[in-house]
RNA sequence: GGGCCCGUAACUCAGCGGUAGAGUAGAUGCCUUUUAAGCAUUCGGUCGUGAGUUCGAAUCUCACCGGGCUCACCA
C-alpha cells in the first residue's frame, strides 16, 4: 500500500473517532478575533483577556501532558497551549490534531517563559479535519511544478507567493483607484466575439451550440471601447483576461489581465503622461518605492522618463540612419549586416522592426518611451500631420521588454477601412491571421468618434516589475501548463 | 521548435555500475514552558515510463512523458 494512502487513511479513521462526538466540518464557528489584532492590541493589560482563533495547525509540539500548537490564520501565527491539568480529558483531542487541520480555539492571553505570546485553551474544536498532509515544514514545496500545479500548496509552504498574489491584488487596485480619480469609469466588453481583433495574434476558437457558430475569445479589448467612445462615454477602461494562441514562455501566457483606457479629446502625448503618474502610483501604493530592484537591476521609476522616437532610437542603438537611407537594398543590406533574418519581400517597416527588437529594446533598460512608430505595423492609430509614414504612438520599455502601448486612437473611417483592408490583404498573402476587417467596428466609425488617446497595460508585466520578479508564472497563480498523464 | 539541466518515500534532498539512504511528516513509548522541542523504537520506494548495454542499472545509452532555464518564434 502507497505511503500516502496509509498517511490518508489514518487522519480518515481520526475523522471518524472524531464525528462519533462532534461534526469535525461544522457549518458555524465562534467569532473570532485576528491575530494580528491580538498582537497589535497587546499591552500588560490585555493578558488574561479572552480570545477566540481560527486557523490551521501548522506545528504541533506535545510533551506528555502539555502541548504547544502553533495556528496560522489569515494575518499571522500564534502559539497556543493546550494542558491536561486544565483541560482534563479533552485534553485527548490533541491526538486526533494534525498539521493542517483549522480548528478554533477559546482561551486566555499569557506569556510563556520565552516570552512568547500564547493562549492558553479553555475550548478547542476541530472544524475542518484535513486528510492529506501538508508539506514539510523547513523547505516546504520548492518544486516548480508542484508550486504552478497545485497553487495551493505553494500557498500554505511559501510565504512569499502569498505576497506576490496580494502585491497583484493590489496592482490592479490602485489602477483603478487611479482610473476612478481621474473620472474614468470601468466598462465590460465581451470576451465572446465574431472577430477577434485589436491586436495581431492568433484567437482561440469556440463554439456556441445554439447559434450554431464559431466564436473567438478576444485577444483584445480595444474595437469594443473604442464603439463605447462612439457612443459617447468620454474617459472609460476595462481591466480584463485576453487570450492569445501563441508560445508559452517567462513573459507569456495564452491568457493574461490587459489594462486599456481611452480618452476623448487627449492624444498620445497626454496618454503618455498620464501613464507616467499611473505607473508611479503604482509602485508607491505596492511598493511605496519608486526605485525598483529587478535581478541585477535598480529601476528608477521617479522623475522624467527618456523620450525618443522610433528613428531616433534606430540610430542611437543600431545605427540605422533611417532618413539617409533611401533604397529599400540599402536598409536591407544593413539589416544584414547586423544579422537580421529577412523573410522575402519585406517592407521597410517589417525590417525596422526586427531591428528594433533585436537591437533596440533589449537596451531600453530604464522607463524609455519610444515615440512615432512605422504606420505599416500601426493599422489603428491616426498618422502624423505631414508624415504619413508615421503614426502619433508609443510604447514604453523597462526591462528590454514592452510595457505599454499607446496611441491617438485613429477616427477616419476612410483611412481606417484601408488601413484595415491592407492588414488583411497582407495576412492573406502570407496565410496569417493577423488582423481581419471588422465590418461592425468600421460602420461603427463612421457615425463619428471624437479624437481619443487609448493605452494598453500588461498588468502582470507591470506587477513583475514592482514584485522584481523575472517569471510571468510567478504573478499568475494558475499559469498553462500541458495535462499531465496519470500513469 | 533548438541547446542545457532536472525527475529517488507524502515533502526537502543524498546516493551516480555491486543489498535503496537521511531529515521532515506519520505510528508507538517517555516527557508540564516548547517553539526547526527532545530521546527511543518503527512504518513508508515499480528510483518518471519503456526499451537497450551489462554477470549486475537509481547510476551508462536511446526513445517517450512532465518540468525548469535559455535561444528562436510571438506587435
Amino acid at each position: 500500500m502507497p505511503t500516502e494512502e496509509e498517511l490518508i487513511n489514518i487522519r480518515k479513521e481520526k475523522r471518524e473517532t472524531l464525528l462519533k462526538n462532534n461534526n469535525p466540518y461544522p457549518a458555524k464557528v465562534k467569532k473570532h478575533t485576528k491575530i494580528t489584532e491580538i498582537r497589535s492590541n497587546f499591552q500588560q493589560n490585555t493578558i488574561n483577556n479572552q480570545y477566540v482563533i481560527n486557523g490551521r495547525v501548522i506545528a504541533k509540539r506535545k510533551m506528555g501532558k502539555i502541548a504547544f500548537i502553533d495556528i496560522q490564520d489569515g494575518s499571522d501565527v500564534m502559539q497556543i497551549q493546550l494542558s491536561k491539568e486544565k483541560l482534563g480529558t479533552i485534553f485527548e483531542i490533541i491526538n486526533l490534531i494534525d498539521l493542517g487541520d483549522f480548528i478554533s480555539v477559546n482561551g486566555s492571553l499569557f506569556k510563556t517563559k520565552t516570552e512568547e505570546l500564547t493562549i492558553g485553551v479553555e475550548d478547542i474544536e476541530i472544524i475542518s479535519k484535513a486528510l492529506r498532509p501538508p508539506p514539510e515544514k523547513w523547505h516546504g514545496v520548492v518544486d516548480p511544478e508542484i508550486r504552478y500545479r497545485s497553487r495551493h500548496l505553494d500557498l500554505i509552504s511559501n510565504k512569499r507567493s502569498r505576497q506576490i498574489a496580494i502585491a497583484f491584488s493590489k496592482t490592479i487596485q490602485s489602477i483603478r483607484n487611479y482610473l476612478h480619480s481621474k473620472d474614468f469609469i470601468e466598462l465590460q466588453t465581451p470576451i465572446l466575439q465574431e472577430n477577434a481583433g485589436g491586436a495581431a495574434a492568433k484567437p482561440f476558437i469556440t463554439h456556441h451550440n445554439q447559434l450554431n457558430q464559431d466564436l473567438f475569445l478576444r485577444i483584445s479589448l480595444e474595437l469594443h471601447l473604442k464603439r463605447l467612445l462612439i457612443g459617447g462615454f468620454e474617459k472609460i477602461f476595462e481591466i480584463g483576461k485576453v487570450f492569445r494562441n501563441e508560445g508559452i514562455s517567462y513573459k507569456h501566457n495564452p491568457e493574461f489581465t490587459l489594462l486599456e483606457s481611452y480618452e476623448a479629446y487627449a492624444d498620445y502625448n497626454d496618454v503618455a503622461k498620464m501613464l507616467k503618474e499611473l505607473i508611479q502610483f503604482c509602485a508607491q501604493e505596492v511598493v511605496g518605492n519608486l526605485e525598483i530592484k529587478n535581478g541585477d537591476h535598480i529601476i528608477n521609476l521617479a522623475g522624467e522618463w527618456e523620450k525618443l522616437t522610433y528613428i531616433d532610437a534606430l540610430h542611437k542603438f543600431a545605427g540605422i540612419d533611417y532618413l539617409k537611407i533611401k533604397e529599400d537594398k540599402d536598409l536591407i543590406n544593413k539589416a544584414k549586416d547586423l544579422g537580421i533574418h529577412i523573410s522575402k519581400n519585406p517592407s521597410r517597416s517589417i525590417i525596422l522592426d526586427e531591428i528594433m527588437k533585436k537591437f533596440v529594446e533589449p537596451k531600453l533598460i530604464q522607463p524609455t518611451f519610444i515615440f512615432d512608430y512605422p504606420t505599416e505595423i500601426s493599422p489603428l492609430a491616426k498618422k502624423i500631420d505631414g508624415n504619413e509614414n508615421f503614426v502619433e504612438r508609443f510604447e514604453l520599455f523597462i526591462l528590454g521588454y514592452e510595457f505599454a502601448n499607446a496611441y491617438s486612437e485613429l477616427n477616419d473611417p476612410i483611412d481606417q477601412r484601408e488601413r484595415m483592408t491592407e492588414q488583411a490583404i497582407k495576412a492573406k498573402n502570407k496565410d496569417e491571421e493577423i488582423e481581419l476587417i471588422d465590418e461592425d467596428f468600421v460602420e461603427a466609425l463612421e457615425y463619428g468618434m471624437p479624437p481619443a488617446g487609448g493605452l494598453g497595460v500588461g498588468i502582470e508585466r507591470l506587477a513583475m516589475l514592482l514584485m522584481g520578479e523575472h517569471s510571468i508564472r510567478e504573478i499568475i497563480l494558475f499559469p498553462a501548463m500541458r495535462t499531465k498523464e496519470t500513469n
